[in-house]
DNA sequence: ATCGGGCTATGTCAAATGACACGGACGCGC
DNA sequence: GCGCGTCCGTGTCATTTGACATAGCCCGAT
């Protein structure tokens, strides 16, 4: 599965944050020159990691923070006999390994959902950084507070709707964000992600997602395959899983 | 059954910080006095709720940041049809309403589960403390984190488990957050939480959820009555519900 | 070319969970 | 004391979801 190359090693090359592909973001509000100079001073670097690698282990003591400039990943958590719940999917400009500023071992794992270029940031110096540069440190309690939003969705997602309602919700949540990132356009999604994956993060099984998924096909609500996820009308999705709002603009380091 | 009172309103009483009764908290490591200065700057009041009151309305505009001095709150997402699903419980040391630093709606409603004693911040002022006191700022990020582990174990515990093993996972976490915040003893947690609030937690059917309650009683697993949560052997409960690491102390405002 | 692995599909049956309907206990206000 | 609301308990049956077994497809490795 890892296509070999530079797995996660730093390598030499380095996005000056002024030319940072973010900053043309839909949903992301870029930082201004003081901050993006900070940044930059923080920045140890880029490590680039093929679709399918491992990112963060699970129970590692992990010794870095990264932020996505591109790809997605998959933050997951597995139980001693095997299973695996998956926790949230990581979109550009979203902040990885934040809990390893604080606990000593990871409890999850994160893996490259397709290839991925990270920022690379030491995490040594995230408390000095944070006592220094406050602004910051803002933010990344403002991104913290989101992924706190997400998952209280997701939440919301296994505990009260039926598989095709979470289906849809997953769905919808998915384009959304990549709309947001700049990764789908008007519905469409391309991004690869099993039936497997998503059963893990649903918490259905394998079969019942199989069977779940080509019943929203049939009824022409989501168009999930294997290489993309289509949603044709977000509205009326969004009315047959029971979802809200739209998110906000969201910062990003 | 708001019992009437000073309902939600502030209180002439005020607690002084180097009085707190979180000071003596087994889980809680306290601020140092610069930091208590400063919390007691920032504090603008305290506020009680009786048992059932709504603390903060979900689609409301929050004006107010929340720590709970005494008390147990429940944080909960409505949908439109009725359902609903509690996100989490708060206790002491928690801090409540984050969100509503960020956004302009709240997404989740609070209420007490128990007579509760909050401290009081204004929102307003959330920035610029975040900027003047970068210490506290920090502290603050590391509760978000937390809240945020949270919610991923839960998030695990409904993709994952079952009846039974979601009822002892959910019995442990009360009682070994009641015990940090000196709340619970040896395993007893005494709480009134009815069947109703556990089956909208653990997104079970009322009648689902009372039936295993009754088979965890009669496998001397969890003993979960209308007045106290009893886990007489927390790491035989651990292990059935592939529970891992009890938490580390956290920070409190 | 062939094998094997990962993925999607489908059929059949079993188990977990939910729905509905009801009774009984308890506390509270009048 | 009585009526009422809330909560816990239980019986029966329906529905959702899972388990297992199998087949086909695609693709890369040998």
């Amino acid at each position: 599965m890892a296509t070999g190359g530079n797995s996660g090693r730093i390598g030499a090359e380095r996005t000056p944050c002024r030319l940072c592909p973010l900053l043309g973001c839909e949903g992301l509000s870029p930082p201004d020159e003081t901050q993006r100079s900070w940044i930059e001073a923080f920045k140890a670097g880029e490590a680039s990691y093929a679709r399918g690698e491992q990112v963060m282990q699970q129970g590692a003591r992990a010794t870095r923070l990264y932020t996505i400039l591109e790809g997605v990943l998959l933050r997951f958590r597995l139980l001693e006999d095997g299973r695996r719940q998956i926790l949230n999917f990581m979109f550009p400009g979203d902040l990885v390994g934040l809990q390893s500023a604080f606990d000593a071992e990871l409890a999850h794992g994160v893996e490259a959902l397709i290839d991925a270029r990270l920022c690379v940031f030491p995490r040594e110096r995230f408390f000095e950084l944070a006592m220094s540069h406050p602004r910051l440190s803002f933010d990344v309690t403002w991104l913290a507070a989101r992924e706190e939003a997400s998952l209280e969705e997701h939440l919301v997602a296994l505990g009260q709707r039926n598989a095709r309602e979470r289906l849809t919700y997953l769905a919808v949540y998915l384009v959304q964000r990549g709309m947001e990132t700049g990764v789908a356009r008007n519905g469409v999604l391309r991004l690869t992600v099993t039936q497997g994956q998503v059963a893990d993060m649903l918490g259905l099984s394998l079969v019942h997602t199989n069977r779940s998924m080509q019943a929203l096909r049939r009824a022409g609500l989501v168009d999930w395959t294997m290489t993309s996820i289509a949603v044709p009308d977000l509205e009326s999705a969004r009315a047959f899983a029971q979802m809200e709002s739209e998110p906000s603009k969201r910062p990003y380091i």
